[in-house]
DNA sequence: ACAATATCCTGCGAGC
DNA sequence: TGCTCGCAGGATATTG
């Protein structure tokens, strides 16, 4: 599941790799994931434009091009975007390769089909659905303490899941959400009215530490993350909830639990979350 | 206004 | 062995 520590590895890692080059031409074997221009004119418009820089705002990667449009790309569940430079992977998930004029080429395969590129020049962000809305992204600088506790002034619900709304704050997902919580020791399902002053500030530097120390992993392979080279990252080792129903609190011995929030598996530890 | 669920999609593993 | 079923969760739409 890219989340904003996997989409940040993606762009860093495809960064040195396809800056400043020439999309010569896409190749497209399947179009879905094209939502916006239709086909033609994405294929149109994608021609000979030239790789000037890339950003992320949230989950979102936006590669920006010449002639001011913007590829943004958003990974959903399974969505792999790769930089090939000889022999390539290809198989029935590989939906779109980009080539380049030096006959290298981005691969974008997405097994579940939740991704999306949009191909976007004037008043970008609102043909993307979700863009425009995005709360802070946790990496800005934005994303302070007192930001962040004027956000949760005027929430009354869960807390799982305002972390889970990308109107809150752009970027968290189910893993990091889980493990963002944890390390707070709050329990997923507390409401936000009850969580206290001292508690917010130590969910504040759990998101700040969790999702640093995640980039510096390189994001994490639970499923079939990879970065713009194909390879994983390594934070699933240092997961403390995420995933490990019935094995032991690695802080306290109690066995992880299991709820289900927002139709998400919830883990958390019944012992050191409260 | 909010919480909770259904929806899209495909692979995988459990269980029969 | 091979089938069905439930689960995984990105975000949005819809229902409660």
């Amino acid at each position: 599941m890219p989340e904003l520590p996997e989409v940040e590895t993606i762009k860093e890692s495809l960064k040195e790799n396809i800056i400043f080059k020439k999309i010569i031409d896409l190749e497209v074997f399947c179009s879905s994931p094209i939502k916006y221009p239709e086909l033609p004119e994405f294929l149109k418009n994608i021609r000979n434009k030239k790789v000037k820089s890339l950003d992320r705002k949230g989950k979102f990667l936006i590669i920006k091009l010449s002639g001011n449009y913007n590829l943004v790309v958003h990974m959903g569940m399974t969505g792999q975007l790769v930089y090939y430079a000889s022999q390539s992977y290809f198989d029935r998930h590989t939906h779109l390769i980009f080539n380049f004029e030096d006959e290298t080429r981005m691969q974008f395969s997405d097994i579940r089909k939740f991704g999306g590129l949009w191909l976007v020049r004037k008043d970008w962000n609102k043909f993307v659905p979700g863009l425009k809305e995005l709360g802070i992204d946790p990496l800005q600088e934005e994303f302070s303490m007192e930001n962040f506790q004027k956000l949760l002034e005027k929430k009354k619900g869960i807390i799982k899941y305002f972390l889970l709304n990308q109107k809150n704050l752009a970027g968290l997902g189910n893993i990091y959400a889980d493990e963002v919580l944890f390390r707070a020791g709050i329990k997923p399902e507390r409401l936000i009215p009850h969580i206290s002053t001292q508690e917010r500030e130590k969910l504040y530097y759990a998101i700040k530490n969790i999702l640093g120390e995640a980039i510096k992993s390189r994001g994490t392979s639970v499923v079939n993350y990879t970065d713009g080279n194909g390879n994983q990252g390594s934070y699933q080792n240092n997961l403390m909830v995420y995933k490990r129903l019935g094995k032991p609190c690695q802080n306290c011995g109690t066995l992880i639990d299991r709820i289900v929030l927002g139709g998400r598996g919830t883990y958390f530890c019944p012992t050191c979350q409260v």
